[in-house]
DNA sequence: ACAAGAATTGCATCCGAAGTCAAAACTTTA
DNA sequence: TAAAGTTTTGACTTCGGATGCAATTCTTGT
């Protein structure tokens, strides 16, 4: 009688259930670990007869390689980093970011940035995955960044750009979506009295829409502002609505608010609680192109970012410098589109 | 003369700028690598001046252990994969969810399932990342479950659940939901005529909440439906309201919409190219509680799924079954909450 | 049929941290 | 002060796949 004998592998594999491994696959179907492997390299020298062999046995095993072992051989993770601050408000640049570097077969390791999260331990978490990039949609101080350019990791913002640190960004030009839409308010010459509603004091985007704004009212000769700040939620563009008209009396026609849910928020405000006619009584502008800012409750007069340019942009110069770490920084500016909707009078 | 020379490991370093790792650490610090390594796992057995020494060199070094080596060795990737179909209706939900996660010290692996991916390629993906547990809020099948359960990854769902597969979820219930409208429209005792504006034939969610709704209206007597289809966006909700009308004339004076979106889409069409009167003569209800359901135009009647609570049950239950394999598939269930807004007549 | 060349394969080593175990260094107790 | 006990420490192996290089097999031309 003929006892079978596991190897002391094939035991351990019985007791924990182990995921197969390129040796067992090797084992099995009698070749080296190696030749295990280079089947799976896409261009490797590897017979024809040798590949059907062995992929019999990965399908008999249920072979699948640990990209988690792969990565630390390669240094290559195939996973990058994207950094969202505040998910709730551009689900949209998710969605797309998502999409496209699944497409490359790349995959994304989340991190979202709110209030409360500590980012320099979320920072640190990114490093200890040795990603191979970072895509940021998030502000990140310059002693942020530093560790990932003393390691060479290639490091893309979006909708963030730095001055005077060289680091690549894809981003929608602010400055000229507020000037085409100040100019748009301006030329109907029905406005007198204007307000901005500005995004929270440490939003660098909101900061430049407003500043864009401002510099455009002062280029036509309008000084005479209101301006008041929210947190870019629809609530606070509510609450705005009344702040504005505290400071000025109901005199205000003309908002120009640093986002379209602050604008939504106004709008509801303006004719729900107040009882004015928008564009008859306020005309009103916001900023992204949300999808609500098209429905027909709304339709609000807006810049709209090209998230999909945008993104696919982002995602490609990206994977660029993972390939090719000798590229220079570079920034992306993609205007904005203008869409005329029915909140402002003419 | 002296010259310094470099050891072979050195040079490396300084050529390819190679990660810090713990054998450097151990060599600046003059102790073994392993004496590093437990430095970083907490409650291991180090003497106060080991890891004083060992964290000085540490910080010298700019070390940070890297956590693909460390997951290959412990089997632990310290990741989840978050599967989401759709990441544009619900980016709550991913936003609490990864929050959660990351609360915890565990990691968002992200896959975005749409109409065009290749739902076999992506779980392969994921299955090569050896993450420790799967998160979905998609839909899968039993063959493409069956991985996981056979390689012992706990696998959760959100809001979908299997009658005859022993998984576990969180679900919010969608029938019951659907049972507290229709009572609600019909204890009005104004409505006719009931139209059901449904979700996509795939869509699991969708038909448990057109189905509990047809079943309460038929226990209610209420047979004389028109029933429309949708694919949960804005705009098929504007559609809905022409295939309701060209079906029934314009008698239907009840709507109730599988989700908020395509609600709102009603509701906007209703009001502004039917100019009908919401609730005056077509009431309508929703199903999800998503924001816009709550701004003033809209101030929709609905079913809040509670969202926080769902994720954290979620995430606790797959960390649960992480830590401890041995657990059982447990299906939770959560009432939605109604919300009483203004698109009902009494 | 045989030499030269090309294609394929296997061996051995590496990636970077963690865990096992025995040796070494401290404590405590008699 | 020695023995026994406890805590720390380091040498060595492991995880699972990739890769340089040498050995082998297969082509091809003569």
């Amino acid at each position: 009688m003929v006892q079978r004998v596991l190897s002391s592998r094939d035991e351990r594999l019985a007791e924990s259930r182990r995921n197969v491994t390129s040796y067992d696959v090797a084992r099995h179907a009698g070749v080296s670990q190696s030749a295990v492997s280079r089947c799976f390299k896409p261009g490797a020298s590897v017979s024809e007869k040798m590949r059907e062999r062995v992929m019999k046995s990965v399908q008999a095993l249920g072979y699948q390689p640990n990209a988690i072992a792969r990565g630390l051989i390669t240094r290559r993770s195939n996973m990058v980093a994207v950094i969202v601050s505040n998910l709730n408000f551009y689900p949209e640049v998710l969605s797309q970011l998502s999409a496209r570097f699944m497409q490359r077969g790349v995959h994304v390791l989340l991190f979202t940035l709110d209030h409360e999260s500590d980012v320099a331990r979320t920072l640190e978490q990114v490093a200890q995955y040795r990603v191979d990039g970072v895509l940021a949609a998030a502000h990140l101080t310059r002693e942020q960044m530093a560790p990932f350019h003393q390691r060479n990791v290639p490091l893309v913002f979006y909708n963030r750009s730095y001055r005077d640190v060289p680091v690549s960004s894809v981003c929608c030009d602010q400055v000229q979506g507020e000037r085409v839409l100040v100019n748009l308010l301006a030329q109907s010459g029905r406005h007198q009295s204007y307000a901005l509603l500005s995004g929270p004091a440490d939003s660098v985007v909101g900061m430049q829409r407003t500043q864009g704004a401002i510099e455009r009212l002062h280029e036509l000769g309008i000084r005479d502002l209101t301006r008041v700040r929210g947190d870019y939620s629809y609530d606070s563009g509510r609450r705005a609505v009344h702040a504005i008209f505290e400071q000025r009396g109901a005199m205000t026609d003309a908002i120009v608010s640093a986002n379209d849910m602050m604008a939504l928020g106004c709008l509801d405000e303006l004719r729900h609680r107040f009882e004015l006619d928008v564009p008859g009584d306020v005309s009103l502008v916001g900023f992204d192109g949300v999808r609500a800012a098209h429905w027909s409750s709304f339709d609000l007069t807006t810049i709209r970012q090209p998230v999909e340019s945008m993104a696919e942009a982002a995602v490609t110069m990206l994977l660029e410098r993972i390939d090719n770490p000798g590229l220079p920084a570079e920034k992306r500016l993609f205007s904005g589109v203008l869409r005329r909707g029915a909140t402002l009078r003419h």
